[in-house]
DNA sequence: ATTTTTTGTAATCATTGACATTACATCTAA
DNA sequence: TTAGATGTAATGTCAATGATTACAAAAAAT
């Protein structure tokens, strides 16, 4: 199975604080018609996001803004936020290897230090990207885009 | 969600491959033993890595032999060839950004690059390690079981 | 040639997670 | 006090995973 779009979301709706800070009230209805998604599910990704200090969500008036300075933030950060895998581990394992096995009942021993290593490499490379090269780029293609 | 647990699953088989070669005919009973999986589930399993040309299966008397050397097989041919994620892409995006809004239209311009970074060097890892690697683990492990 | 073992595959089923949707209580600025 | 938001519970739909039963087809062994 793929990673669970509540990552690119999250991603997008800090596209969109980035974007429209100041200009409008970035609402869960307003983040909802950007990303075309139900509002409902806009709000429980913020909740992940302000749980995880990433985001500050105005109560009653409304509005979200970066609870950081946006070089403080990383894709790692907000990947792990949103909780796309369970228990933080990117392979899923069958449950029960047989014991009687001799390969059974060492396969974890076999294998698990590999999976980390490439579950490392992809989260190293999450943690490279922060939320200001992702305004760079956002500005830059807006910018672009009625040359 | 996690990565299927069809990858684990495929190394899993070839370890047993590896170890009981010549010793134990590996039929899909015996997998499903060793593993705690269905025969049927093994078997269709059998079957994608056999169309991935990385094992033969002998019909009719049964057994499952690598088709190549071990240290040609590397853990991404096998993640492929269990088809883990739809289209190839790691990440699963929203699928209809508005294309009222400038970010909307632009989230993929913006964050598809990123993406396939974070992808690549997952792949990059995953093929690095290979079945000769594995079979060195196991071999190690084995023989480390009664001291 | 028949039997036996095993693979290949179709058909069902239960379970789980993702995401949508409705409804409503709660908060807070104006 | 009210209007506009958020927080959240409850339900529903859909797709993927994995289990399971059943049986046809292959091929070695007798």
């Amino acid at each position: 199975m793929q990673i669970s779009s509540r990552f690119t979301l999250a991603i997008h709706i800090f596209a969109c604080i980035e974007t429209f800070q100041g200009e409008y009230k970035v609402t869960s209805d307003f983040l909802a018609q950007s990303t075309n998604v139900n509002p409902v599910i806009i709000r429980k990704l913020l909740g992940q996001l302000k749980n995880a200090d990433l985001i500050d969500v105005a109560r009653g008036t409304g509005g979200t803004t970066a609870a950081k300075p946006l070089n403080e933030i990383t894709f790692l950060d907000i990947y792990r936020a949103v909780d796309c895998i369970e228990n933080g581990e990117l392979f899923h394992f069958h449950e029960n290897p047989s014991t009687d096995c001799p390969v059974g009942r060492n396969i974890h021993h076999i294998l698990d230090d590999k999976l980390i290593r490439i579950q490392d490499a992809m989260e190293k490379e999450l943690a490279s990207i922060t939320l200001e090269d992702l305004r760079k780029d956002t500005q830059k293609y807006l910018a672009n885009e009625h040359p």
